[in-house]
Formats: structure tokens, C-alpha cells, sequence
RNA sequence: GGGUGCUUAGCUCAGUGGUAGAGCGUCUCGUUUACACCGAGAAUGUCGGGGGUUCGAAACCCUCAGCGCCCACCA
């Protein structure tokens, strides 16, 4: 225990050793063997970066104030972190450091191209790991990392070969999002749709008696046409519908065919089938036996048509399409620029060309019709409310899920081919047999990722930890990743473990913007940088600002002054702490009588009691934002500026036994309090105050309902009220603050009692005097000795102000209690309030007048 | 196209029926024995527009306008 605190602190020092201290000490491990309830929360895999993001580092926050404060209610805690993150954003980042050197990953080949990526992927998890321990989150790392090759891998394959073997997952030839750059397939979400400037053109197909207009928007998607459609009841083609049409450039007859899944308002009501390059198309062809043309390879260069447009890329083509038609007078009618939704790749916005193609699917509408039911039962709560329908929407309309990619680096499918096509699907410590090959994909990220809640606590094998801490307590994370993982993490955890869903909560905040509340992107640069922050105001500052903005579901702006605010109080805090154990706050011995103490010390008590259970409900409904604004005034307001303040006589006469106590207890009650979300200043000057071991084991302060006291609450307000109304007086005066003033107090009793605490905050000397000047505040009058007259001009332009301040307010009154309906309508304690601020308002104004009139005209 | 959210002080945002709030910024004063990363005081809003419900609306309902987000295989 050091007896006092340095005037001023280094974020960073007491950061780095308070870290050291809690790992070694071992506060953060969890133990299945203990008999504690088991509290679980589920963290996001984090980025691949390298650096971490101020998502990411708001997402750790909130999930670590969660999980401190359950530790000090006695909870056994445990995250589940998440190291594994496969996919093509880490495959894109290294291989475009192997494209520095010349190599693509064909070149070295699958084995040294993964190794690579293990490589790289240490090195940068490794530096997002140390910036995440400078944040201060409380995570057990020693179940870090559930790397491809040890526990996760077992799981992917146990949860393949069950789906598999139930027909959830199948293999099927069919459109799929294709990105021409990434060169794989991507399922839905992967998928941005926004408005393109494309080309609208109506093309005249056929010669003769059978023609045909045709409108599309990818004019060389032609080349591939099998078949034309018309809606069944269109009579403009009723006659057509059966008959074979000229498929110009090709040069081929195609069918004309009649399907419900024409509209006859758009376009012309006729279109070009393409089976094997449109999802819509594909359905139709599949119903009408029309044959899958392919004209386009994976690169979307234009290949098979047999025509001289092969070899083109799919942009060129189209131009060059349209031309083809045009030269031939076939073009009826076109609209560019037309504006249209197109599909890009989310990772490298490429345009998404549909493709035909062999791929695996897992069949979502049993998973997700379970997923759904557990949030609608209410098995699982959706926080905050108004997002569950997004969740339902989007759940309850979701396709069959595309889980082979075309890359690298992640789980390889666990499919072995025979050499006459047999399809065998290995298990955990199965082979296949002699002479089969291994389908060459590997699965969707998310696959792999919706395994986490169990997976990571051992699953498939049974276990302590899996038996304690599943299902989880909560999952806190962005609404952006609803869809990607929690949506999935739903379907697999009551598929995997026999109907039980993987969370009670799931706690939904919003995204960090600037500071004008735009989106932050690298390419506007409003970025903001955490451990820049970080470096500069310290963690518990980056921490408390994130933790005051998250209001659940909602994004926060966020600027550099916020975090400088934070610190600013954190400094605050410092001081005040300092001041209290210089004057010898503490935290031993019992803590007085309540019925001994001045109604300042009950007052101070019973805010505290106030605050924390307010704080501690406001925090079990992770709001954050509110929780934190209340221990912010109670900090701020409350304690240094005034419980400090009207102290200072008593600390200043030495009679302060009882403050010196109850100071001691609210700091201490107050830094428990605020830990989880400032958690390394906090700890520093609790130990320094208490002497104990460490606020990460420390209790949770608790609400003392005894010590609510409306009495002295009301009291001090009084009090309050006073000393502000005298300096204003003073300030209205142009009296320095320093120069002491003699002055007596006119007042009852129990106000006179604190005359002394006052005057030492107001700087005025109290004894018997010639009073030259005065304030009224209810029924206490404060008497000043001014050595030169008042400053009759001030003093009429303040009590101008108060006087038509109270009249407003009267006036409203008045109007209310005049008015029936109110009076026959509104509650009893409306109507009590009401009639108190009309004879409060009504003395105002008479003691005002009288103060006006004996002021000397000016 | 379908959802959904927002519009409150200069900026970013709280506020789910009873006299409009916070942080930052602004203005004035001030180094008094914690703190200038501070203290004291002050200014600032027909709560997007228009209707309605109610004794009473920033809040509830309708409508219009603007902004945002999510979802969407209309060629």
C-alpha cells in the first residue's frame, strides 16, 4: 500500500504492469472444475489486418465490461476468443505479397502457399493479441487459437459428416455468385448490390414471319440463349409460344417458351433464356428442358460461344455485341445510362457474374426454421428488440447456403472422389480409401465460424467445459455481423447439440463513425487509429468513450476530443483521489452511525446507493451508454464538486472523523463500480486506498437501501442552491472569487448548521457585520459586508432576470390550474406539484419586487 | 421494390405523457491549501413541416419532406 498516489499518472506504465500483475496472478483463467455459476461470452474471430480495428476494440470492451463485472459478482467467467478466420481476405492480402515477388500461389502450389499464409497469419494474430492485452480485456488466452489442424478441424469434420448423412448438405450443379477476380464462388451475403449505370436494349431475334423483341441489360449473355419465354397468358405471343426462333449472331434456332416467371409489363414481356448465366433463367431452362449453354470462363472472358466474339472480356463483348446487332438493324430500342441494382464481390467489388457450376449447398430450410423459432419461443433474446425482425426477415427467406470456395486457405471439403465417381464424405480419424482424390475446395469461412460456441469448449468430444459453460450467457457483437455469424452460429449450435441454442442474449451495438456520424472508410481517410489513441489518452480513456457511446443497436460518432474528454475525467478522478488520502480518506474501520453523520455525508451515501443500483441494472441491459453517464455525474458532480467541496471546512478544522470514513467507503464503493470500464486506474487507486490485492477480485459494490436518505437528498440541493445563487451574486458583482468577503447567514436551523461548510466554499468570513448588501434564497438570507457599494445596475439586471424567470413559471401555472380539464383530470400528484410551484413562484416574485424597489435608481 | 431507423442547442447524441438535457464547442471571470486535462457563472432550441388523440405531446397516431441503413436473382 503506497500512502498516496503521484501527482499525476502514465496510462501507459501503470497499463503494462497492472496487465502482467492480473495474468500472473491468474484472475483471468477460467476452471471448469469450479463450482461458481459459469457466465460465457462469445467474441468475434478478430480481423487479419494486423492492427486493431475501433470496432474491434469497442467489441472488447463491452464484452470485458460484462465479463469483470460478473467476476465480481462471483461468476466463473469465460470467453470464447476466436482466432480462426479463413476465407479470401486473408488469401487476398497474402497473396498479393507473393505478387511483390513476382509468384502467384500456382506457381509455388496449395502446400507452400498455406504454409505462407500460417505464417503470416501468426505473426499478425499475434500483434492484434498484444494490442488487444493493452486494451486490458480480461481473456483467458490460454484457449486461444483453435487452429485447422487441432480441435476446430475435428469439429468441421464431425458437423459435415452429420449433415451430410441427414441430406443437409448435397452437391448440385447450379448458378452461383461467381467473382471473376477472386475466382470463386460466394454465397448470398457476400454479395453488394448497388446501382449501376448499365445499357437497357431491346433486340429483335427471328426473320420473317416468327420475330420476336427481347430487352436485357447483358447484351452478350445472347450468345448462350436456349430458349425465348413469354408469360402463358400474353396474348401479343400467344401464337409464337412453341414455334423456334433465329438466335441472331449465333445463328441457332432456339425455342420460344411460356413460363409464369415472365412479367408482361417489363421490358417487351419477352425473354432470352440463358440457363447456364442467370439464376432466373436457370429455373425456367430446368422446368422447359432447355439446354445449358456455356460462353464464358471463370475470368468472365467470353469462351465456348463458337463465335468470334470468344476470347473477348465480358464488358468488351457486350459493346461489341450490341454493335453486331446493331449493324444488322436488330437493335428496337435502347436506354443508356440505365440505372439497375448489380451485384459486386464484397471483398474486391468486382461485378458478380452468375455462373453455373458444381458446388456444395447446405440445405438451410430445417436449420433455419429451428434458428428462427428459438429467438420467436424466446429461448434466445434478441437485444435490442427492434432488431429481431431484421433477424426473422432474413432468416426466414434465407436460400440454400453455397459453402465451397474456390481457395486455398481454409477447411478442405472432406470429400473423397472414387475413380468412378464415387462420393465419400470422411470423418474425424476416417481415410478414404486407395486412390481417390480430395475435392480440391475448401469451405466458406462462416462454416467453420459457426461452430465456434462449441467448438472451442471441446465439442465433439464431451467435456467438463462443454457440460459447464454451454449454451453461452451472451454473444455482444456488431449488428453488421447478424446475417454472417450469429445467423449461423444459430443454426449449427441447436443442430449440433441436440436442439440447445449456443446463447441466451444476444447483444446487438452499433458501429463506430466519425465524428460527424459518416461511415469510416479508408478511402475518405476518417479513419480513426485505436492504439493511436490508446498511446496517447490511455486505454482506460479509449475504453470509457467507447463504453459511453454504445446506446445498444445504435452506431456512435466518435472523434479525438471524446477520448481527450475521457481522459480529462480520468485525471479528475486521479486528483480527487489523491486529495481524498492526503486528507485521509479510509477504508478501515466501520463505517459510522448513520443517524451520527451530517446530512452532507447522508447525502453523499445515498446518491452512491442510488447510482450503483441504477448502474448495475443499466449494465445487466448492456446499456453502456446510460451506465456510464450516471457513474460520470456521480464522479464529477456529485463527489468533487460538491461532497469534496463542502467538506473541505470540516477536513480544514480537523473535525472530519466520520468524512474521512465515508469518503473512504464511496471511493471504494465508486472505483468497484467503475472498473470493468476503466479498469487500470481504477485498480491503481484502489489498491493504493485499500491496500488490498486487486479490484479484478474484488466484490461488486452492492445498493445499501438504508442509506437512501430523501431527507439529506433534499437538504443539499438546498444547500446547492444557496452557494450557486451567491455566486452569482458575486459573479454579477465582479468579486474575485479569492477575495474573501464578511457575511452572515440569516437561516433556520438546520441550514445555519452548514454556514460554516458554505462560507468556505464561497470564500466568505462569517461574524457579526453591517450587512451592505444581501441574497434571498427561499427563506435564507446571506448578508455581505461590502467594503465599496453594490453594483446597483448588476444587481437590477440579475433580479430583473429572476423576476421574469418566475413569472414565466407562474404564469404556465397558473394556466394549468385555471383550466378544467386539468383540474378534473390530471393525478393527484400533478396537481400537488403545480399548485407548490404557483405559491412558490408567487413569494419568488414578491421578494424579488421588494429587493428591486430598495435598490437605489440608477 | 420491400423493410427499418433517424430528424432535439454550433457539432455528436440522451430523453417512451407533466416547466427541454448531456458531452464537446462558445462567451465572461478566476491560479482560493486535488485538479487549467481545472473552477465559477452565462448564452444557445416554435424538439424537420402539417394534421390528429389528450386536461397536457419532443414523446402516441396519421401524413408530407429530407437523410441513413438492411434486404432484394425483375430480364
Amino acid at each position: 500500500m503506497s500512502d498516496e498516489l503521484a501527482p499525476s499518472f502514465s496510462p501507459a506504465d501503470i497499463e503494462a504492469a497492472l496487465y502482467k500483475k492480473w495474468v500472473a496472478a491468474g484472475y483471468f483463467t477460467a476452471d471448469s472444475a469450479s463450482t461458481k455459476p459459469p457466465y460465457t461470452i462469445v467474441i468475434p474471430p478478430p480481423n487479419v489486418t494486423g492492427s486493431l480495428h475501433i470496432g474491434h476494440a469497442l467489441d472488447h470492451t463491452l464484452q470485458d465490461t460484462l465479463v469483470r463485472m460478473k467476476r465480481m459478482k462471483g461468476f466463473e467467467t469465460l470467453w470464447l476468443p476466436g482466432m480462426d478466420h479463413a476465407g479470401i481476405a486473408t488469401q487476398n492480402i497474402v497473396e498479393k505479397q507473393l505478387a511483390v515477388t513476382g509468384l502467384t500461389r500456382q506457381d509455388i502450389g496449395r502446400e507452400a502457399f498455406v504454409k505462407k499464409v500460417w505464417e503470416w497469419k501468426s505473426e499478425s494474430g499475434g500483434a492484434i493479441l498484444d494490442q488487444m492485452r493493452r486494451l486490458g480485456d480480461s481473456v483467458d488466452w490460454s484457449r486461444e487459437a483453435f487452429t485447422m489442424d487441432s480441435g476446430l478441424s475435428t469439429a468441421v469434420l464431425t458437423i459435415f459428416k452429420k449433415l451430410y448423412d441427414q441430406g443437409l448438405i448435397y452437391r448440385a450443379e447450379r448458378i452461383i455468385n461467381w467473382c471473376p477476380s477472386c475466382l470463386t464462388a460466394l454465397s448470398d451475403i457476400e454479395v453488394d448490390h448497388h446501382d449501376d449505370a448499365g445499357e437497357f436494349v431491346q433486340v429483335r431475334y427471328g426473320e420473317g414471319e416468327i420475330q420476336i423483341t427481347v430487352a436485357t441489360t447483358r447484351a452478350e449473355t445472347m450468345l448462350g440463349d436456349g430458349a425465348v419465354a413469354v408469360h402463358p397468358d400474353d396474348m401479343r405471343y400467344k401464337h409464337l409460344v412453341g414455334k423456334e426462333v433465329l438466335l441472331p449472331l449465333a445463328n441457332r434456332y432456339i425455342p420460344i417458351i411460356a413460363d409464369e416467371l415472365v412479367e408482361p409489363e417489363f421490358g417487351t414481356g419477352a425473354v432470352k433464356v440463358t440457363a447456364a448465366h442467370d439464376p432466373h433463367d436457370f429455373e425456367m431452362a430446368v422446368r422447359h428442358n432447355v439446354p445449358f449453354v456455356i460462353i464464358m470462363n471463370e475470368h468472365g472472358v467470353m469462351d465456348g460461344s463458337g463465335t468470334r466474339f470468344d476470347g473477348m472480356d465480358r464488358f468488351v463483348a457486350r459493346k461489341a455485341v450490341v454493335e453486331a446487332l446493331r449493324s444488322e438493324g436488330r437493335i428496337m430500342d435502347e436506354k443508356r445510362p440505365y440505372v439497375h441494382a448489380v451485384g459486386h464481390c464484397s471483398r474486391c467489388d468486382t461485378t458478380i457474374e452468375p455462373r453455373l457450376s458444381m458446388q456444395w449447398f447446405v440445405k438451410v430450410a430445417p436449420l433455419a426454421k429451428a434458428a428462427g423459432d428459438a429467438v420467436r419461443d424466446g429461448r434466445v433474446r434478441i437485444e435490442p428488440a427492434e432488431l429481431a425482425p431484421r433477424y426473422f426477415d432474413w432468416i426466414d427467406n434465407m436460400h440454400d447456403w453455397c459453402i465451397s470456395r474456390q481457395l486455398w486457405w481454409g477447411h478442405r471439403i472432406p470429400v473423397w472422389y472414387g475413380p468412378n465417381n464415387e462420393v465419400v464424405v470422411v470423418g474425424p480419424g476416417e481415410f478414404a480409401p486407395d486412390g481417390y482424390t480430395q475435392d480440391p475446395d475448401v469451405l466458406d469461412t462462416w462454416f467453420s465460424s459457426a461452430l465456434w460456441p462449441f467448438s472451442t469448449l471441446g465439442w465433439p468430444s464431451s467435456n467438463a467445459d462443454l457440460k459447464k459453460f454451454y449454451p453461452t450467457s451472451a454473444l455482444v457483437t456488431g449488428y453488421d455481423i447478424l446475417f454472417f455469424w450469429v445467423a449461423r452460429m444459430m443454426m449449427f449450435g441447436l443442430f449440433a447439440m441436440d436442439g440447445v441454442p449456443p446463447f441466451h442474449t444476444i447483444a446487438l451495438h452499433g458501429l463506430v463513425r466519425d465524428q460527424f456520424g459518416k461511415k469510416m472508410s479508408k478511402s475518405k481517410g476518417n479513419g480513426v487509429d485505436p492504439i493511436e489513441f490508446m498511446d496517447r489518452y490511455g486505454a482506460d480513456a479509449l475504453r470509457f468513450t467507447l463504453a459511453r457511446g454504445a446506446n445498444p443497436g445504435k452506431d456512435q460518432a466518435l472523434a479525438e476530443d471524446w477520448i481527450g474528454g475521457s481522459r480529462n475525467f480520468a485525471t479528475k478522478l486521479w486528483n480527487a483521489t489523491r486529495f481524498a488520502m492526503m486528507n485521509g480518506a479510509t477504508t478501515h474501520g466501520e463505517l459510522p452511525a448513520l443517524e451520527s453523520l451530517n446530512a452532507v455525508n447522508k447525502w453523499i451515501l445515498s446518491r452512491l446507493s442510488a447510482t450503483i443500483s441504477e448502474v448495475d441494472v443499466l449494465l445487466e441491459q448492456y446499456e453502456f451508454a446510460r451506465a456510464c453517464e450516471l457513474m460520470y455525474h456521480f464522479a464529477w458532480d456529485d463527489l468533487c464538486d460538491w461532497y469534496l467541496e463542502l467538506s473541505k471546512k470540516s477536513f480544514a478544522s480537523g473535525d472530519s472523523t466520520d468524512t474521512k470514513r465515508v469518503l473512504g467507503f464511496v471511493l471504494d464503493q465508486l472505483f468497484r463500480l467503475m472498473h470493468p470500464v476503466m479498469p487500470f486506474i481504477t485498480e491503481t487507486m484502489w489498491t493504493a486506498l485499500t491496500g488490498e490485492e486487486s479490484l479484478v477480485i474484488a466484490k461488486w459494490p452492492i445498493a445499501r437501501p438504508e442509506h437512501i436518505e430523501k431527507e439529506a437528498e433534499k437538504l443539499v440541493v438546498e444547500l446547492q442552491e444557496i452557494i450557486t445563487e451567491v455566486r452569482r451574486f458575486r459573479n454579477d458583482q465582479g468579486i474575485k472569487t479569492s477575495q474573501k468577503i464578511p457575511a452572515r447567514f440569516v437561516a433556520p436551523e438546520y441550514i445555519q448548521e452548514y454556514a460554516g461548510a458554505m462560507a468556505f466554499v464561497l470564500r466568505l468570513e462569517l461574524g457579526d457585520i453591517t450587512s451592505s448588501a444581501h441574497c434571498e434564497i427561499g427563506r435564507v438570507r446571506v448578508e455581505f459586508d461590502l467594503t465599496q457599494s453594490i453594483d446597483a445596475v448588476a444587481e437590477r439586471a440579475r433580479l430583473e432576470k429572476d423576476l421574469s424567470s418566475a413569472q414565466k413559471d407562474k404564469q404556465t401555472a397558473e394556466v394549468k390550474l385555471n383550466n378544467a380539464g386539468f383540474m378534473a383530470k390530471a393525478p393527484e400528484a400533478v396537481l400537488v406539484e403545480i399548485r407548490e410551484r404557483l405559491a412558490k413562484t408567487t413569494a419568488e416574485i414578491e421578494r424579488i419586487t421588494t429587493q428591486l424597489s430598495l435598490l437605489p435608481r440608477t
